[in-house]
DNA sequence: TCAGAATATGGAAGCGCTTCCAGTTTGGCA
DNA sequence: TGCCAAACTGGAAGCGCTTCCATATTCTGA
């Protein structure tokens, strides 16, 4: 039915091995034969099978991805990132859906190795035990992302969520703003927002402000941002800005406002997480933190190859940074 | 290194064919074997080489996906469920970002084949020559998705973009809205897109509405939808009705209607195409069309199922219809 | 009780490639 | 011209599994 490469080898009349040294971009094959057996594999049209390569090789060319939501922008950006950098090299990605839930991620970890990936990208830095262990089992390079950690598998390249929230409250503090509410959902737990809301409770008591009643919890959805506005509305203690763990949080509670005729920022001022294109175009607009996850992707990608190349690379762990974009929402750009 | 199936076999004294019956559940082995065989597994901690079933069993358990954007909502439902139905059945995903490119699609596809995948799922129905001559020659199932087509490679399940477009605008014809303009990216062009237009000129042709001037073009983004409500705004005929080839589209007008205090739908009516949650969530909510998206990947990944499974499945076309949701943005619950 | 069918089982062959080793050819240099 | 090293090449072995065939065992029923 298909070519195979010893249909190839029989018709350039050469041996198998001469063939694969010509697939491989080996050098020691003379001009002439890899010439005669290049014309015999475009004449009978052969494509390599890559599941008897990665037999032999024990090289599949392939890294297996988890993200927690495939849909979210968020980390489709890194995902394109990282899939770019590999594709340069021919490796080819495999993603899988973990749903915020550490129980399928190690479900589909374990499904994933049995296809013997070269290498391992993960979400954040925390994971079942059983996880962990499989990974590091399984002595392919891994690389962890979207937060940092002492305690990494193997790499991590990412930011820290922690010190970026606990920034954004600090500078919101600066900016005059004295009783913050922060919202997050809690219903998906995982690092990057516990870490933010780590990193708010950290600013509050250097601040020394009260944080009693300030911490909402909501669904991670624009719903839950309107669930959030709703409570804080009707706090005891009246509260001038409303700190979201996502973007999407802070969005919903902007229309909720919207519909209720409250002013953002003049009666109460919001701010956001992840830089989502939304929070640039919403009016007014969001104030949020961002990062730029294409290039933490492709990071993530060059650290893999760097390991897969052999070279134990100089580094485990590489902080991409994060920058505070101030916008209307929080009274940037309002003349007083 | 690891553990392979010949090990396991020696350890509970069997042969490897048995073992391998074991793991693939044939029923011809006899209970004190299997339990046997299962005890060394367990103990010696095997997991299958797919890589190697794959070759053996020319199966690799593998379905590979293109969507134009990873981390794109809408497409993000359709893996979802697609994933979920072939993933209780043993078989993972494998997805591919094609970026609205045709000419990356079709190397994805060509790499993606040499992988020998089971079968193939295809975002939309219009591909290259060579794509769907490559597929076609793979011999494997292939099911197309979110649209209609009458030449599908092999089966399709979606939606008719064309109706969709066509019915959206019949409607807002008898809501009494007269002179409408339809705005629509062509950067990235696709057969959604595309048909979504032809149902919006259908319905004008029907109306014996004229539509000269008032189809638009934009990028696919929050800035586009503004951009396109400013030219909507100077055109020299009033025009009550702005209808968007996508969410994103209408949401960037509505933001830019708020920016400029324009009443959405007082002054000019506003509705979109997908029915993301931003569409429920914004004030005021959007009129959209919708698609249980969601189910439209589990009939896909169905479809596929009964293919692999040698059914000849006895349709090759599914229409998943779809629904108009009427909200705020054109008048719909508010008193008149 | 025994032929014949049904059920279990071992093990070889092979899936399509890579890789290694041995053998052949070519090239360089004195 | 001769000799050794370097460059090239063929082909066997093997990657870890499935599957088929032949054999061994157990179960039927007359």
């Amino acid at each position: 039915m298909t070519v195979t490469l010893a249909e190839v080898a029989k018709r350039a009349r050469v041996g198998t091995g001469t063939v694969s040294r010509v697939l491989n971009g080996a050098r020691n094959v003379s001009p002439s034969t890899r010439d005669r057996v290049q014309a015999c594999i475009r004449e009978m049209g052969y494509r390599p099978n890559l599941v008897a390569r990665g037999l032999a090789a024990s090289r599949t060319g392939m890294v297996c991805a988890l993200i927690p939501a495939i849909g979210a922008p968020q980390h489709g950006e890194v995902i394109q990132g990282l899939g770019d950098v590999l594709h340069e090299h021919g490796i080819q990605l495999m993603i899988g859906d973990c749903g915020y839930q550490p129980d399928r991620e190690e479900a589909i970890v374990a499904d994933f190795l049995e296809r013997r990936p070269d290498a391992f990208y993960l979400t954040g830095v925390v994971h079942n035990a059983k996880t962990r262990q499989m990974l590091r089992a399984s002595g392919i390079p891994i690389v962890e992302g979207a937060n940092l950690t002492d305690d990494p598998i193997d790499c991590v390249v990412g930011y820290s969520n922690f010190a970026a929230a606990r920034a954004l409250a600090q500078l919101m503090h600066r900016r005059g703003h004295r009783t913050m509410a922060f919202v997050a959902s809690t219903s998906d737990p995982n690092d990057r927002i516990g870490d933010r809301l780590k990193g708010y409770l950290a600013a509050c008591a250097e601040l020394g402000q009260d944080t009693r009643g300030l911490v909402l919890e909501s669904a991670n959805n624009f719903n839950g941002g309107a669930a959030a506005l709703d409570i804080v509305l009707h706090h005891a203690a009246p509260i001038d800005l409303l700190l979201c763990a996502t973007d999407v949080l802070a969005v919903g509670a902007i229309f909720e406002c919207q519909r209720r005729g409250i002013a953002v920022p003049g009666r109460l001022a919001i701010a956001g997480f992840d830089d989502l294109p939304l929070a640039a175009a919403i009016s007014p607009g969001l104030t949020t933190v961002s990062v730029d996850r294409i290039a933490m992707g492709r990071v993530a990608g060059h650290m893999l190859l760097q390991r897969l190349a052999g070279r134990q690379s100089p580094y485990t762990k590489i902080d991409v940074g994060f920058t505070i974009r101030e916008r209307a929402s929080t009274g940037a750009g309002i003349a007083p």
